[in-house]
DNA sequence: GTAATAGTGTCTATTAGACACTATAAT
DNA sequence: ATTATAGTGTCTAATAGACACTATTAC
């Protein structure tokens, strides 16, 4: 500690992307399957190392996105979600993994010939439930990534980000179902997403629906922060009676 | 990218922690004066380097706690807050920083004779204002650290993490004001944390208050998330008027 | 008594939650 | 007309916010 010489042992950093997606009114993340060791042939979050000393941790999650999802960054919401980093968490030595969130709209299968040939939409749940095994700890990232977007929701403009550039009212509420995993009432929801001042702004004249009424269209609106929340409805937990 | 040989970059890793009490009613954040260059004499957040390539990050940031601080991790709330990692924030290289934010009871000021013997307790609102200035990007860790405490205090329990093991409801409305820079109403405020329940529990008879009619004790009770949440008021936006 | 802090009750406006109908399109 | 989806209105119970008084101690 007093040594003058002493200098900080160094680590390798990662960054790994959990990307969710509503797909058939279910929450999906995307998954690649390993194609080197450790863990080859293992479901895996998409994400790799930093490419060189001067990279921006930032920057290359942007570059795992493109490279490895062959998404654009622009489209997407990306934030960071946590690190990852306890001692033998991969066999090839010291690696810190910081975790990025990523909300992408419905979107094609990743592209055929490039790297994401190997990634595949997965169902959130069957992650969750460990009905799917995935590589190092990252089933522990999705589960804090879902929880992450979980609470977003309720405080945040983050569901219009499961939305393409507009979208209907029911387009909402189906993100909101999707990732609490519950079923809300449309008029009370019609009635809380209208009065959420800036939430949602209304787009173009109406939607050409496959059939039934056409429905009105809208866009993000100017605010980030929700206020009031959307609330989460209470399951009815197993804390029955307690005091009070 | 297809190169056989290719080995990731390493890069430093550090720990910095956000340690916020109260102190007179108003929230604080405990900076030290560094010893060395860069920024020598200047105020900065209590941190460092891992010690060796195996330790783990969280117990890095006790360490970190016991030796800069003199406190006790036990006593102390501790979480993750962020990762600070942009090329260039620290002159001797490439130095990734993980944010931990504490939080500690009231406590006497840092003991001499160890390394906290240049530990302060600082005004959070002098370092968020800009009068204190703070070596390397401490300064927006503060900021997102305090941001973090705010957002916590209405969803979850961690207003008792201010407090010592057992404290009166107006102790904890203090907390809720000078974290969130307002005034509550006592009345309202005792409803409501008396009904969130889990939140508080009765602990000991009461206090023997210097002056005044002596208050009950509580204790923090067993329940982490709060529900219903405690709503911090709407600051009369800027946005008057704005749509319906 | 006075000063100081702790604690409770009530009234009202707003909101959440439950619930059923009307509207507009494709076929 | 039927089917399918979009959208609105009303009633009620719970809650937030404003507000004034009583309670218990030290002196």
């Amino acid at each position: 500690m007093a040594d003058d010489r002493w200098t900080p042992p160094e680590v390798m950093l990662a960054v790994d992307l959990v990307i969710l997606t509503l797909r058939r009114s279910l929450l999906h993340v995307l998954l690649i399957e390993r194609g080197i060791e450790p863990y080859k042939g293992t479901l895996a979050l998409p994400g790799g190392f930093l490419q060189h000393a001067e990279e921006d941790i930032t920057a290359a999650a942007h570059r795992e996105l493109a490279e490895e999802a062959d998404m654009d960054v622009e489209t997407l919401h990306l934030e960071h979600l946590g690190v990852y980093g306890a001692p033998g968490r991969d066999p090839r030595g010291r690696v810190v993994s910081v975790a990025f969130l990523a909300i992408a709209p419905r979107l094609p299968e990743p592209a055929a010939g490039t790297d994401a040939a190997a990634a595949r939409w997965q169902r959130a749940d069957q992650v969750l439930s460990g009905d799917l095994e995935l590589a190092f700890d990252h089933r522990r990232i999705v589960e804090d990534g879902v929880e992450n977007a979980r609470a977003k929701l309720e405080h945040s403009a983050l569901a219009t980000a499961f939305c393409g550039p507009t979208f209907t009212i029911t387009d909402l509420q189906r993100v909101y179902e999707a990732v609490w995993g519950i079923s809300l009432d449309p008029r009370n929801f019609y009635r809380k997403v209208q009065k959420t001042s800036g939430f949602i702004v209304a787009a173009g004249p109406e939607r050409k629906g496959t059939t039934g009424r056409p429905a009105r269209l809208f866009r993000a609106g100017p605010q980030k922060a929700l206020n009031p929340p959307m609330v989460r409805p209470v399951e009815p937990s197993i804390m029955k009676g307690s005091g009070q």
